[in-house]
RNA sequence: GGAGGCGUAGCUCAGCGGUAGAGCAACGGACUUUUAAUCCGUAGGUCCUGGGUUCGAAUCCCAGCGCCUUCACCA
C-alpha cells in the first residue's frame, strides 16, 4: 500500500536528506526504522524485564530531591511529544495509565539522544530513570537509559479528537482501546465478571466444562443455526445454538452441578442487542429445581456487582439499577393482571385487550395473545431485578409442570431494565413427555422451516435416568451491558461481526 | 428485510452547483522543564463506488457498497 514516488523536483536542500515532499506518512516512518537499525538497534524489540506498571510508578512518591528519587522502568507506547530544543517530554501510556517522561540530551547519552530524534506517536518504548516532578509540577520520569521496543509503521488517531466514527472503532479495536478510556474500561471488567462468576461457581462446588461446538444436531433452542462441513467424514455440522443438551446428558452421568461459559452462534439478524456469536452460561444442578436457580442466579449477579466496585446502585442509560438483594419475586400471571388489567385465564377481557393494541387474536391460542400482552404491556415496567415466574406451561412446553398445577411450568426469566437477562426451569426430566413434546412441536413442519430440532440421542440419555434438575441459561453478555452500563452489545463483544469491508 | 441518517487528507471535521479547506498528525528549521508547547516554512485528496443531469458535480438525481438509528425477525 506504499506508495513510492521519485519526483523529479528532488529538494535542492543540500548536506542532509530531505523526504520526499510526496511521500506517504507510512514510509517515512518505515525510513526512521532504517535509521534505528543503523543506529545498531533492533527496531522491533526485545524482551524487557521487570518493567513497572504506569499506575504503580505514579503511585510512588514524586517530591523527593534529586538523588533521592525512585528509580523506575517503565514500558509503553508513544501518545504525545512536546520537543523544546535539547530536551523532549514524552507521555506514555501503558494499560494501567499513562505518564509523561522526559530526555535531555546530555542524559540520555548520543545513541539516546539519536534515537529520541526518530521517535515517532505510537512507537512503543521503554525507559528507565529517575521518577519525580518537573518545574511546573508534573510526575515525570527523567530517562537515563531508553529502549525502543518497537515501531509504528502506520500513523495513529489524532491526539485530541482520538477516534469518534463508530465503524472505525469497530474495525481498529485495538486502536479503540488505546484511545477511548471506556473501551478498555469495559473490556477490564468484562474480564471481571467473567473471572468472578467462575469463581462463584466454583465456590459452590460447580464443575466448568467444555462441550462440542461443531454438533450434528443444533438442538436446545428455537433458533437457525449456522453450518458447516467436515471434509474428512463428508458429513455437514452445526455451529451450536446452545448449550443445553450435552450439559444435561452430563446430569445423566452423575455430573451434579456443571456449567458452561461458551460462545453460541445463532443465524439470526444482528442489532444492538443481538450478535451472531455471543456468550451463555448454563448450569445445572441436580435434585434443585427453578427456586434454587433464582438462588443461586441473585447470589451470583450480586457478587459480580460487589466485585465491579461494591455500589449496589448502578447506572443504566438515564436510569439506575438497584441489585440490593433479595430481589422481588412475582408470578406471571400477578404481573399480568396488575398491567394489563385482566386475569390470565378471562379469555374475553383478554382478547378485548389485545384489541385495544391491535393485535389480532384470531386462530390464536390464548396463551400467544397472553404472551403477546405480556411483551407489549408488562415488559416496560420490569426495570427489576425481578424474577418473573410460573409461565403458562403452553409458553414452555419443556418444562416441569408444577405439581397440581398442570396449567403452570416451573420457569423463571429474570428481567433487568426490561431486558430478559436469564431464563431458568425446572427441567424436565421425563423421556416420554420430553419425545412427545418434540415430535409436537415437530409436527407438519418440513425440516428446513422447523427451529426446534429433534436429538434423538438426547432422549436416550434421558431415559436411562436423569435426575430431577434446575438449569439455568444467561447471556453474559447481556450481563456485561447491565453492569457496565452499555447501550450496544457490539461494546462489550471486543470483535462484533461486521460485514468484510 | 422496511424506513431514515451518514461516508471529504492518517485522525477529527467544515464546505452542499463555480480552482478541495481547517485543526491535529507528518516533513524541514529554532528552542534543555513542556503538557492540546510555541514560532517560521513544506507537503499531503479515487471528496465511498458506478452511472446520470449540467457549460461545470464533493455538492443535485439514480443504483450499489459499508456503518449508524429504528422497526420487523429472534426462547
Amino acid at each position: 500500500m506504499t506508495k513510492i514516488h521519485v519526483s523529479p523536483g528532488l529538494s535542492t536542500r543540500e548536506n542532509h536528506t530531505v523526504s520526499e515532499p510526496t511521500e506517504s506518512l507510512e514510509s517515512s516512518r518505515s525510513e526512521k526504522l532504517g535509521k534505528i537499525e543503523e543506529l545498531g538497534l533492533d527496531p522491533w524489540g526485545q524482551r524487557f524485564d521487570d518493567h513497572q506498571a504506569i499506575a504503580a510508578i505514579r503511585a510512588l512518591p514524586d517530591d523527593k530531591p534529586d538523588g533521592q528519587r525512585p528509580r523506575v522502568k517503565a514500558a509503553g507506547r508513544i501518545m504525545q511529544r512536546r520537543g523544546q530544543g535539547k530536551t523532549v517530554f514524552i507521555d506514555i501510556w501503558d494499560w494501567t495509565g499513562r505518564v509523561q517522561v522526559n530526555m535531555g540530551q546530555r542524559q540520555v547519552g548520543e545513541q539516546g539522544w539519536a534515537l529520541t530524534q526518530l521517535l515517532d506517536l505510537g512507537d512503543l518504548i521503554g525507559v528507565e530513570g529517575a521518577f519525580g516532578k518537573t518545574r511546573m509540577g508534573e510526575p515525570t520520569i527523567f530517562v537515563e537509559k531508553l529502549t525502543f521496543l518497537g515501531k509504528s509503521l502506520l500513523p495513529h488517531p489524532d491526539k485530541w479528537s482520538g477516534m469518534q466514527d463508530i465503524e472505525f472503532r469497530l474495525r481498529h479495536r485495538y486502536l479503540d482501546l488505546i484511545y477511548n478510556e471506556d473501551v478498555l474500561k469495559r473490556a477490564r471488567n468484562r474480564v471481571k465478571i467473567i473471572r468472578r462468576m467462575r469463581s462463584y461457581l466454583e465456590e459452590k462446588g460447580f464443575w466448568e466444562v467444555d462441550t462440542p461446538t461443531l454438533q450434528a444436531v443444533a438442538a436446545g433452542a428455537a433458533a437457525r443455526p449456522f453450518t458447516t462441513h467436515h471434509n474428512a467424514l463428508d458429513i455437514d455440522l452445526y455451529l451450536r445454538i446452545a448449550l443445553e443438551l450435552p450439559l444435561k446428558r452430563l446430569l445423566v452421568g452423575g455430573l451434579e452441578k456443571v456449567y458452561e461459559i461458551g460462545r453460541v452462534f445463532r443465524n439470526e439478524g444482528i442489532s444492538n442487542k443481538h450478535n451472531p456469536e455471543f456468550t451463555m452460561l448454563e448450569l445445572y444442578q441436580a435434585y434443585a429445581n427453578y427456586e434454587t436457580m433464582m438462588d443461586l442466579t441473585e447470589g451470583l449477579i450480586v457478587e459480580c456487582v460487589k466485585d465491579l466496585g461494591g455500589d449496589m446502585v448502578l447506572p443504566f442509560g438515564d436510569k439506575t439499577i438497584e441489585f440490593t438483594p433479595p430481589w422481588k419475586r412475582q408470578r406471571y400471571g400477578d404481573l399480568f393482571k396488575e398491567h394489563v388489567g385482566v386475569s390470565i385465564d378471562a379469555v374475553d377481557g383478554i382478547t378485548k385487550a389485545a384489541q385495544t393494541i391491535c393485535f389480532p387474536t384470531q386462530g390464536k391460542h390464548p396463551d400467544v395473545v397472553v404472551h403477546h400482552l405480556f411483551e407489549e404491556k408488562v415488559e416496560e415496567h420490569l426495570i427489576g431485578p425481578v424474577f418473573v415466574h410460573d409461565y403458562p406451561a403452553s409458553l414452555c412446553p419443556l418444562t416441569k409442570r408444577k405439581r397440581g398445577e398442570p396449567n403452570i411450568a416451573e420457569r423463571f426469566e429474570l428481567y433487568i431494565h426490561g431486558m430478559e437477562l436469564a431464563n431458568a426451569y425446572t427441567e424436565l426430566n421425563d423421556p416420554v413427555t420430553q419425545e412427545a413434546t418434540f415430535r409436537q412441536q415437530l409436527a407438519g413442519l418440513p425440516e428446513e422451516e422447523s427451529m426446534a430440532k429433534m436429538d434423538e440421542d438426547f432422549v436416550r440419555a434421558l431415559r436411562h435416568g436423569m435426575p430431577p434438575a434446575g438449569g439455568l441459561g444467561m447471556g453474559v453478555d447481556r450481563l456485561i451491558m447491565l453492569l457496565t452500563n452499555t447501550q450496544s452489545i457490539r461494546d462489550v463483544i471486543l470483535f462484533p461481526l461486521l460485514r468484510p469491508q
